[in-house]
DNA sequence: CTGCAAATAGGAACTATTACGAATTACAAT
DNA sequence: ATTGTAATTCGTAATAGTTCCTATTTGCAG
Protein backbone atom coordinates (compact mmCIF):
# COMPACT_ATOMS: atom_id res chain seq x y z
CA UNK A 1 0.00 0.00 0.00
CA UNK A 2 2.52 2.42 0.51
CA UNK A 3 4.30 4.63 -1.99
CA UNK A 4 7.50 3.18 -3.96
CA UNK A 5 10.68 4.79 -3.12
CA UNK A 6 11.69 5.45 -6.60
CA UNK A 7 8.32 7.56 -7.07
CA UNK A 8 8.81 9.70 -4.17
CA UNK A 9 12.46 10.25 -5.57
CA UNK A 10 11.17 10.98 -8.89
CA UNK A 11 8.55 13.30 -7.90
CA UNK A 12 11.07 15.15 -5.28
CA UNK A 13 13.04 15.80 -8.29
CA UNK A 14 10.81 16.84 -10.84
CA UNK A 15 9.07 19.38 -8.17
CA UNK A 16 12.93 20.88 -7.47
CA UNK A 17 13.36 20.68 -11.30
CA UNK A 18 10.33 22.77 -12.23
CA UNK A 19 10.73 25.48 -9.61
CA UNK A 20 14.33 25.71 -11.10
CA UNK A 21 16.68 24.77 -8.42
CA UNK A 22 19.95 23.06 -9.40
CA UNK A 23 20.05 19.20 -9.08
CA UNK A 24 23.44 19.07 -7.70
CA UNK A 25 24.96 15.58 -6.61
CA UNK A 26 24.48 16.39 -3.09
CA UNK A 27 21.20 16.74 -3.32
CA UNK A 28 20.23 14.17 -5.38
CA UNK A 29 22.21 11.73 -2.71
CA UNK A 30 19.61 13.31 0.18
CA UNK A 31 16.68 12.67 -1.93
CA UNK A 32 17.63 9.60 -2.75
CA UNK A 33 18.34 8.86 1.14
CA UNK A 34 14.85 10.10 2.37
CA UNK A 35 12.99 8.64 -0.58
CA UNK A 36 14.54 5.06 0.44
CA UNK A 37 14.78 5.56 4.62
CA UNK A 38 11.66 4.74 6.06
CA UNK A 39 13.17 5.11 9.76
CA UNK A 40 12.65 8.92 9.66
CA UNK A 41 16.77 9.98 10.03
CA UNK A 42 18.03 12.84 11.84
CA UNK A 43 19.93 15.51 10.06
CA UNK A 44 23.16 13.82 11.30
CA UNK A 45 21.81 10.33 10.06
CA UNK A 46 21.33 11.81 6.81
CA UNK A 47 24.68 13.29 6.41
CA UNK A 48 26.70 10.06 7.49
CA UNK A 49 24.82 8.42 5.11
CA UNK A 50 25.44 10.75 1.98
CA UNK A 51 28.90 10.86 2.83
CA UNK A 52 29.49 7.52 1.91
CA UNK A 53 28.40 8.50 -1.41
CA UNK A 54 29.61 12.02 -1.63
CA UNK A 55 32.42 12.33 0.89
CA UNK A 56 32.94 15.97 0.73
CA UNK A 57 29.34 16.69 1.52
CA UNK A 58 28.89 19.12 5.03
CA UNK A 59 26.62 18.57 7.36
CA UNK A 60 25.13 22.77 6.27
CA UNK A 61 24.54 21.49 3.08
CA UNK A 62 22.07 18.41 4.71
CA UNK A 63 20.30 21.02 6.92
CA UNK A 64 20.31 23.59 3.82
CA UNK A 65 18.49 20.60 1.89
CA UNK A 66 16.11 19.13 4.14
CA UNK A 67 15.00 22.57 4.63
CA UNK A 68 14.16 23.79 1.20
CA UNK A 69 12.23 20.23 0.61
CA UNK A 70 10.22 20.88 3.72
CA UNK A 71 9.67 24.63 2.71
CA UNK A 72 7.77 22.86 -0.48
CA UNK A 73 6.38 20.60 1.28
CA UNK A 74 8.42 17.25 -0.17
CA UNK A 75 9.11 16.03 3.14
CA UNK A 76 8.08 16.93 6.92
CA UNK A 77 10.38 17.74 9.91
CA UNK A 78 9.11 16.59 13.47
CA UNK A 79 10.72 18.86 15.99
CA UNK A 80 11.76 17.50 19.06
CA UNK A 81 14.53 18.84 21.87
CA UNK A 82 14.79 15.81 23.79
CA UNK A 83 16.32 14.51 20.48
CA UNK A 84 17.28 15.31 17.29
CA UNK A 85 14.86 16.67 14.57
CA UNK A 86 14.11 13.76 12.48
CA UNK A 87 12.88 14.07 8.59
CA UNK A 88 9.80 12.57 6.84
CA UNK A 89 10.02 10.80 3.19
CA UNK A 90 6.03 9.96 3.64
CA UNK A 91 3.88 12.88 3.61
CA UNK A 92 1.12 10.52 3.16
CA UNK A 93 -1.46 11.04 6.09
CA UNK A 94 -0.28 8.88 8.91
CA UNK A 95 0.37 8.68 12.64
CA UNK A 96 4.13 8.68 13.99
CA UNK A 97 4.70 6.33 17.06
CA UNK A 98 7.32 7.03 18.83
CA UNK A 99 9.15 5.39 21.12
CA UNK A 100 10.45 6.95 24.25
CA UNK A 101 13.51 4.69 24.95
CA UNK A 102 15.01 3.68 21.69
CA UNK A 103 14.06 6.60 19.90
CA UNK A 104 12.09 4.37 17.12
CA UNK A 105 9.21 6.14 15.14
CA UNK A 106 6.86 4.17 12.79
CA UNK A 107 4.06 5.25 10.29
CA UNK A 108 0.75 3.71 11.21
CA UNK A 109 -1.78 4.92 8.40
CA UNK A 110 -4.91 7.23 9.93
CA UNK A 111 -7.01 9.92 8.77
CA UNK A 112 -6.86 13.53 10.51
CA UNK A 113 -9.14 13.81 13.52
CA UNK A 114 -11.08 16.90 12.03
CA UNK A 115 -10.77 18.34 8.68
CA UNK A 116 -9.21 21.17 8.07
CA UNK A 117 -12.38 22.87 6.35
CA UNK A 118 -14.37 21.83 9.74
CA UNK A 119 -11.36 23.92 11.31
CA UNK A 120 -11.68 26.80 9.12
CA UNK A 121 -14.82 27.29 9.04
CA UNK A 122 -15.20 27.51 12.86
CA UNK A 123 -12.13 29.55 13.76
CA UNK A 124 -10.79 31.30 10.61
CA UNK A 125 -7.84 28.88 11.11
CA UNK A 126 -6.14 27.60 8.20
CA UNK A 127 -3.99 25.00 7.72
CA UNK A 128 -1.41 23.96 5.39
CA UNK A 129 0.54 20.85 7.26
CA UNK A 130 -0.44 18.78 10.26
CA UNK A 131 1.46 16.59 12.91
CA UNK A 132 -0.04 13.47 14.80
CA UNK A 133 2.03 11.61 17.17
CA UNK A 134 1.68 9.01 19.93
CA UNK A 135 4.47 8.72 21.95
CA UNK A 136 4.64 5.02 24.24
CA UNK A 137 7.10 1.93 24.03
CA UNK A 138 7.76 0.00 20.50
CA UNK A 139 6.84 -4.43 21.14
CA UNK A 140 10.49 -4.48 22.26
CA UNK A 141 11.43 -1.82 24.46
CA UNK A 142 7.67 -2.63 26.17
CA UNK A 143 8.98 -5.51 27.95
CA UNK A 144 11.62 -3.61 29.59
CA UNK A 145 9.71 -0.94 30.75
CA UNK A 146 6.43 -3.22 32.78
CA UNK B 1 -16.82 23.14 28.55
CA UNK B 2 -13.18 24.15 29.25
CA UNK B 3 -12.49 22.91 32.71
CA UNK B 4 -11.73 25.83 35.41
CA UNK B 5 -8.97 27.30 35.95
CA UNK B 6 -8.71 27.14 39.71
CA UNK B 7 -9.85 23.20 39.39
CA UNK B 8 -7.06 22.36 37.46
CA UNK B 9 -4.62 24.85 39.82
CA UNK B 10 -6.30 22.55 43.19
CA UNK B 11 -5.42 19.27 41.03
CA UNK B 12 -2.09 19.82 40.49
CA UNK B 13 -1.28 21.27 44.14
CA UNK B 14 -2.82 17.66 45.71
CA UNK B 15 -1.00 15.55 42.79
CA UNK B 16 2.28 17.52 44.00
CA UNK B 17 1.20 17.40 48.14
CA UNK B 18 0.36 13.76 47.64
CA UNK B 19 3.94 12.77 45.92
CA UNK B 20 5.35 14.55 48.68
CA UNK B 21 6.95 17.16 47.18
CA UNK B 22 7.22 20.42 48.57
CA UNK B 23 4.75 23.52 47.87
CA UNK B 24 7.37 26.50 47.38
CA UNK B 25 5.99 29.90 46.51
CA UNK B 26 7.55 29.35 43.18
CA UNK B 27 5.89 25.92 42.38
CA UNK B 28 2.90 27.71 43.52
CA UNK B 29 3.47 30.65 41.27
CA UNK B 30 4.56 28.62 37.99
CA UNK B 31 1.30 26.28 39.24
CA UNK B 32 -1.12 29.36 38.90
CA UNK B 33 0.45 30.43 35.64
CA UNK B 34 -0.48 27.26 33.95
CA UNK B 35 -3.36 26.55 34.78
CA UNK B 36 -4.98 30.45 33.81
CA UNK B 37 -2.37 31.42 30.85
CA UNK B 38 -4.17 29.20 27.79
CA UNK B 39 -1.73 30.47 25.85
CA UNK B 40 0.83 27.44 25.55
CA UNK B 41 2.86 30.23 27.06
CA UNK B 42 7.44 29.19 26.54
CA UNK B 43 9.30 28.92 29.70
CA UNK B 44 10.54 31.99 29.22
CA UNK B 45 6.88 33.26 29.39
CA UNK B 46 6.29 31.75 32.47
CA UNK B 47 9.59 32.95 33.94
CA UNK B 48 8.73 36.45 33.13
CA UNK B 49 5.55 35.87 34.17
CA UNK B 50 6.05 34.70 37.63
CA UNK B 51 8.96 37.13 38.28
CA UNK B 52 6.38 39.65 39.08
CA UNK B 53 5.02 38.06 41.72
CA UNK B 54 7.82 35.86 43.00
CA UNK B 55 10.79 38.21 41.40
CA UNK B 56 13.63 36.16 42.81
CA UNK B 57 12.92 33.01 41.00
CA UNK B 58 15.34 31.52 38.28
CA UNK B 59 15.05 30.47 34.79
CA UNK B 60 16.36 26.94 35.88
CA UNK B 61 13.64 26.48 38.91
CA UNK B 62 11.11 27.32 35.76
CA UNK B 63 12.43 24.64 33.53
CA UNK B 64 12.66 22.34 36.47
CA UNK B 65 9.22 22.90 37.69
CA UNK B 66 7.80 22.52 34.07
CA UNK B 67 9.66 19.05 33.65
CA UNK B 68 8.48 18.10 37.33
CA UNK B 69 4.74 18.57 36.38
CA UNK B 70 5.40 17.12 32.85
CA UNK B 71 6.63 14.16 34.31
CA UNK B 72 3.72 13.68 36.04
CA UNK B 73 1.42 14.33 33.39
CA UNK B 74 -0.04 17.28 35.11
CA UNK B 75 1.04 19.44 31.99
CA UNK B 76 2.09 18.75 28.31
CA UNK B 77 5.26 20.00 26.66
CA UNK B 78 5.06 20.53 23.05
CA UNK B 79 8.57 20.36 21.36
CA UNK B 80 10.22 22.57 18.20
CA UNK B 81 13.63 24.00 17.62
CA UNK B 82 12.38 27.03 15.21
CA UNK B 83 10.85 28.46 18.22
CA UNK B 84 10.98 27.80 22.02
CA UNK B 85 9.34 25.06 23.77
CA UNK B 86 5.80 25.31 24.81
CA UNK B 87 3.66 24.10 27.54
CA UNK B 88 0.34 23.39 28.12
CA UNK B 89 -1.95 23.02 31.40
CA UNK B 90 -4.58 21.82 29.09
CA UNK B 91 -4.23 17.73 29.13
CA UNK B 92 -7.75 16.77 27.63
CA UNK B 93 -8.00 15.50 24.06
CA UNK B 94 -7.87 18.25 21.65
CA UNK B 95 -5.49 18.98 18.62
CA UNK B 96 -2.92 22.37 18.71
CA UNK B 97 -3.51 24.82 16.03
CA UNK B 98 -0.34 26.59 15.57
CA UNK B 99 0.32 29.87 13.71
CA UNK B 100 3.32 29.50 11.06
CA UNK B 101 3.40 33.49 11.53
CA UNK B 102 2.66 34.66 15.02
CA UNK B 103 2.89 31.67 17.08
CA UNK B 104 -0.04 32.06 18.39
CA UNK B 105 -1.41 28.55 20.06
CA UNK B 106 -5.05 27.73 19.94
CA UNK B 107 -6.81 24.43 21.46
CA UNK B 108 -9.86 22.72 19.09
CA UNK B 109 -11.14 19.82 21.20
CA UNK B 110 -10.84 16.32 19.08
CA UNK B 111 -11.08 12.63 19.67
CA UNK B 112 -8.11 10.76 18.53
CA UNK B 113 -7.69 9.55 15.28
CA UNK B 114 -7.20 6.00 16.31
CA UNK B 115 -7.40 4.62 19.85
CA UNK B 116 -4.36 3.59 21.65
CA UNK B 117 -6.15 0.12 21.92
CA UNK B 118 -6.36 -0.78 17.83
CA UNK B 119 -2.87 0.38 18.02
CA UNK B 120 -1.47 -1.79 20.49
CA UNK B 121 -2.84 -5.06 19.28
CA UNK B 122 -2.59 -4.16 15.50
CA UNK B 123 1.63 -3.19 16.17
CA UNK B 124 2.82 -3.65 19.74
CA UNK B 125 3.32 -0.17 20.84
CA UNK B 126 1.88 0.85 23.96
CA UNK B 127 1.01 4.58 23.89
CA UNK B 128 1.22 6.98 26.70
CA UNK B 129 0.83 10.20 25.56
CA UNK B 130 -0.44 11.43 22.48
CA UNK B 131 0.63 14.72 20.01
CA UNK B 132 -1.97 16.44 17.43
CA UNK B 133 -1.10 19.78 15.55
CA UNK B 134 -2.00 21.92 12.75
CA UNK B 135 0.28 24.58 11.23
CA UNK B 136 -0.98 27.01 9.38
CA UNK B 137 -2.72 30.88 9.87
CA UNK B 138 -4.40 31.89 12.19
CA UNK B 139 -7.33 34.12 11.21
CA UNK B 140 -5.29 38.15 11.98
CA UNK B 141 -2.16 36.05 10.03
CA UNK B 142 -4.52 34.68 7.00
CA UNK B 143 -4.57 37.90 5.23
CA UNK B 144 -1.25 38.78 4.89
CA UNK B 145 -0.07 35.17 4.12
CA UNK B 146 -1.99 35.27 1.29
C1' DC C 1 32.72 26.74 -24.19
C1' DT C 2 31.70 30.61 -21.18
C1' DG C 3 29.67 33.41 -17.53
C1' DC C 4 27.47 33.78 -13.46
C1' DA C 5 23.87 33.05 -10.18
C1' DA C 6 23.22 29.40 -7.25
C1' DA C 7 25.08 26.07 -4.26
C1' DT C 8 28.62 24.04 -1.24
C1' DA C 9 32.12 23.44 2.51
C1' DG C 10 33.92 24.46 6.75
C1' DG C 11 33.97 26.68 10.67
C1' DA C 12 32.24 30.26 13.77
C1' DA C 13 28.25 31.88 16.18
C1' DC C 14 23.91 31.38 18.35
C1' DT C 15 20.72 30.11 21.92
C1' DA C 16 17.38 27.22 24.33
C1' DT C 17 18.05 23.90 27.59
C1' DT C 18 20.60 21.19 30.98
C1' DA C 19 24.08 20.43 34.52
C1' DC C 20 26.32 21.68 38.67
C1' DG C 21 27.38 23.13 43.31
C1' DA C 22 26.73 26.24 47.04
C1' DA C 23 23.18 28.51 49.65
C1' DT C 24 18.53 28.49 51.16
C1' DT C 25 14.15 26.68 52.78
C1' DA C 26 9.71 23.81 53.58
C1' DC C 27 8.10 21.06 56.77
C1' DA C 28 8.12 16.97 59.87
C1' DA C 29 9.62 15.90 64.30
C1' DT C 30 10.80 17.58 68.53
C1' DA D 1 8.33 27.67 68.65
C1' DT D 2 12.66 25.53 67.35
C1' DT D 3 15.53 22.48 65.03
C1' DG D 4 17.46 19.27 61.56
C1' DT D 5 17.82 17.94 57.11
C1' DA D 6 16.68 16.49 52.68
C1' DA D 7 14.63 18.89 49.08
C1' DT D 8 14.69 22.97 46.48
C1' DT D 9 16.43 27.12 44.54
C1' DC D 10 19.67 30.30 42.34
C1' DG D 11 23.22 31.71 39.25
C1' DT D 12 26.40 30.47 36.19
C1' DA D 13 28.91 27.40 33.22
C1' DA D 14 28.52 23.87 29.87
C1' DT D 15 26.21 21.53 26.08
C1' DA D 16 24.82 20.65 21.46
C1' DG D 17 21.76 20.90 17.59
C1' DT D 18 21.06 24.21 14.27
C1' DT D 19 21.92 28.42 11.75
C1' DC D 20 24.88 31.88 9.86
C1' DC D 21 28.77 33.57 7.17
C1' DT D 22 31.71 33.83 3.21
C1' DA D 23 35.21 32.30 0.11
C1' DT D 24 35.24 28.87 -3.31
C1' DT D 25 33.13 25.83 -6.49
C1' DT D 26 29.76 24.33 -9.87
C1' DG D 27 25.36 23.34 -12.63
C1' DC D 28 23.51 24.72 -16.56
C1' DA D 29 21.48 28.22 -19.82
C1' DG D 30 22.88 30.61 -23.73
Amino acid sequence: MAIKPENIKNFIIAALKEKGFKLTPQRLQIIDIMAHDRSHPSAMTVYKKARKKVPSISISTVYLTLALLKKYGLIKELEFNEMDNRYDGNTTKHVNLICADCGMIDDFEAELPVSTNIIQKRTGFRAFDTRMEYYGYCRKCSVKNR
